[in-house]
DNA sequence: ATTATAAACGATACTAAGTCTCACTGATAC
DNA sequence: GTATCAGTGAGACTTAGTATCGTTTATAAT
């Protein structure tokens, strides 16, 4: 089973309809490399409305299939998700995204519950650098 | 000395003009008592053009003296920043930050250097969850 | 197969956040 | 006092995302 059709039967499981425009969207989705934005989608699925992106993708966000990915400008992005809750170290120079394993900051939560008396029951954490890559071509360049 | 008077000072000192459009911008951003929208001073400083505003925030946010607040659906506030780097915890009910004292993160961003060969240069960090206060009203309400 | 119906759709207008341009002004150094 | 250029306001523009609404269509019941 593809990609594609195992992202369709989990909508059909859930009882959402199976669209030309949804899987236009998440075909398009499933064909990024790295992270994208949601404009690149309204351009590479064509003929689909830029409303009916724009709700396809919160839809894919909602059902995990897809992860937020927060620029450092604060600019959101999206990434294909391939397994539960986790982080992401984006290299600001070629965009190369790697996804951290586990959330770093899951004690962290517990202990700042404790200390603050807040229920805490979400967060944000992303790190920007350079890549091996990137840093050693900046290396050769200056 | 005021704040205010301390925050001109700062600007003077690195060479950029004190205005009355910068000094009402300031003044409004250090009238606010929580995090806050651009928009917020764009309407509370009355007169100052909407594109001097997003130039001031961004001069201050350069020199430190206020810090970016993100949001969970990634909208950017702002909040007047009285210590060096840190992360902020957030009541999505009632929109009270607290203040973390530490990074959190320093050792972890070290940790990931080494294990992944990036070198890291930034990262945000946020919480959100609810307060003793707002949680315990929502308890009388439920 | 036909039909009913609510979900989903595209078009489009709109809002919000932020940038860019450009002629003008006024804070500062001399 | 004057020259200079950093800073300004107006407003056009861009980008991201939402709301409205009349139409279409995927699906389930017949």
């Amino acid at each position: 089973m593809s990609e594609l059709e195992s992202v369709i039967r989990r909508l059909e499981a859930l009882d959402h309809r199976i669209t030309p425009s949804r899987v236009a969207v998440i075909a398009a989705v499933l064909a990024q490399s790295g992270h994208f934005s949601v404009d690149a989608i309204v351009h590479q699925a064509r003929g689909v409305g830029r409303a009916t992106v724009f709700r396809t993708m919160r839809l894919l966000t909602e059902l995990d299939i897809v992860c937020r990915v927060l620029l450092e400008d604060a600019s959101l992005h999206y990434r294909v998700s391939r397994r539960g809750h986790h982080h992401h170290l984006v290299c600001v120079s070629c965009g190369n995204v790697q996804d951290l394993d586990e959330c770093a900051v899951s004690d962290l939560v517990r202990e700042l519950a404790a200390a603050t008396e807040y229920e805490i029951e979400g967060h944000w954490l992303e790190f920007y650098g350079r890549c091996a890559a990137c840093r050693s071509s900046v290396a050769l360049t200056t």
